[in-house]
DNA sequence: TTGAAAGCGCTAACAC
DNA sequence: GTGTTAGCGCTTTCAA
């Protein structure tokens, strides 16, 4: 009785209605011209037979996808997820679909990563950070579809970026705590080379710091990332030992802020009384946690929002480059005077 | 001079090495059976004219995408971004790829999102939850692959499940509050009906209360999911002044108990001396603040892993039924007595 | 180890 | 508003 039968195709659905394919293919797409009653019909008879459309081989025939190849280096990062919602909220007009892959940190990953979204035929890719590896920088260039940099202002941009100087963002905080008074200041971070917009964020510490004509010898590498709370709360550990007369920190992001104020918080080393403390990246938890982090809002939803648009311009030729400079905002809260 | 000339196919590597598209066909797979050096000499080929491989052209004629389908609630939950982290993970081995969605805790989104993610023909689908839409429920049983749904139990599984009861992990900590001697305990989740887990565990929460024969009105609904940490802190506010004389609460996640727990160190309220404080999923930030949070591990990767080495069983025909019970954990830390 | 023929399911392009 | 033809780029199948 109940064979394993092949899915029904359009053809299928032709043969029943009594139209051709074309017309069947017709009434999928919502634009195209077909009377009322024929789509009708056809969609009833689609249901009817449990038909599903077969993106694969409108895509091989049409030379579309509707994919929007993303790489990201954590899935597990709120920052990123939100920057991929903002990216999938405003590609959602258009009905394109993200197709995410993570890095793990890793540019030989990226690499590989790279490679294999490539070969799913997206009709544009973005990546997060300006760096990447001379094959995967090749891979872009030659990938015939528009590439976007975010979270970084790539010196020489493969294509499109979407994204701010963190270096920058960094030397804006150091010149606030020297504003206010802080001297002494250290800097915790993942371990130099691995995570490029954490280093680039520690040249922006030393440069604003030499320029300050302060000490730059506060740093301490967290190991490779991701830098979190738990590699905060031994960075202040090792801190508070080796430097205990710090005035102020600043952290890689507001994760490993935390975990360092928990270590403050453990030894009863007051928070901003005896060491003032800064995050980066406006995560929720600086917003609540006790005292509320200091921190740098990245705003990692307008990066992907912005992305979003730039891509969906650049497809409709509306737009033909796009170098979009996000303003970081400095936010100052209860961890730091 | 420099035209847009159409991307290289394998034809065009096969008129280049002197061979048939067949040959270079076979280059690419790793099994088949080709001499080194034409497999040496097309890959040389490939890799000067920019040759990327179509799988859309792969995918169409083998009738394989190597997609995994994947819902989860929110892309901005730690729980599920371990999990995806677990199921990838385990797919890497198949090289197969992911493909994301997410629902934002609404079953109407849920059913749109599986409608559409198969259409890429995926060879399995995994969803969060043993809930959903009629239709949603349909189109999965009629898919015609591999059904895992996770993070639940279900009454009815559609296919295959790799999760556990929320009710009854609740009701196990509910148990050892009443054991170690809380008697008047509260409950913060989310509206109910909306996140089914959440709704889960607040129905473990009540029957494990009726069951004790203590009372169940310190409920506070904290909103719509998703349930974080500022959520997590209001209701704290609204239950402090509700029910001031409750001795431990049972948050819907880590999160939001995090939250509460900042709200009772604004009001100067001790965790655990004044009231008792517990999360669910053992997110990282439970294991370091001050004090560390009671909670429940789910075992959100383990879930993953699971799931991942489960579809590849199901794929290979080796198993063909899998319905796999997760068991969380308890884990006491200082929040609690 | 390699090649020839056919076709996966859909839609572009054109005709009516 | 609908139909016909051809073919997207690859791999299955069979043959050599």
């Amino acid at each position: 009785m109940s064979q394993i039968r092949k899915p029904p195709t359009m053809a299928d659905i032709a043969r029943v209605t009594g139209v051709s394919p074309m017309t069947v293919s017709r009434a999928f797409k919502t634009d195209s011209l077909i009377s009322a009653e024929t789509r009708q019909a056809i969609l009833q008879a689609a249901e009817d037979l449990g038909y599903v459309f077969d993106s694969t081989a409108s895509n091989l025939r049409s030379q579309r996808s509707d994919f929007v190849a993303v790489t990201i280096p954590s899935i597990n990062n709120a920052n990123f997820a939100d920057t991929v919602g903002g990216l999938s909220d405003a590609l959602a007009a258009r009905n394109m679909q993200i197709l995410l892959g993570y890095t793990n940190y890793d540019m030989q990953e990226e690499e590989r990563l790279i490679e294999q979204l490539l070969r799913r035929k997206p009709e544009a890719i973005v990546v997060t950070g300006g760096k990447h590896t001379p094959r995967g920088r090749k891979l872009l260039e030659n990938a015939r579809i528009p590439v976007i940099e975010t979270w970084d202002k790539p010196a020489s941009p493969i294509g499109h970026y979407v994204g701010f100087s963190n270096a920058d963002a960094v030397r804006g905080m150091v010149d606030h705590f020297v504003r206010v008074g802080y001297r002494r200041i250290a800097f915790i971070g993942g371990d130099a080379g691995r995570d490029t917009r954490g280093s680039d964020r520690r040249m922006g510490f030393l440069g604003a710091m030499k320029a300050h004509g302060l000490e730059t010898d506060r740093l301490i590498a967290a190991g490779p990332p991701p830098i979190s709370m738990r590699e905060g709360a031994n960075a202040m550990a090792r801190l508070l030992t080796e430097f205990p007369d710090t005035e102020a920190v600043i952290c890689v992001s507001d994760l490993s802020a935390f975990g360092a104020l928990t270590e403050c918080q453990r030894r009863g080393v007051a928070v901003p009384h005896d060491i003032a403390l800064a995050g980066f990246g406006d995560y929720e938890i600086g917003g609540i946690c006790v005292p509320t982090l200091t921190t740098i809002d990245a705003k990692a939803r307008e990066i992907g929002r912005r992305t979003g648009q730039l891509i969906l311009e650049l497809l409709e030729g509306v737009s033909d480059a796009g170098h979009v400079t996000i303003q970081p905002e400095l936010m100052v809260r209860e961890s730091t005077r």
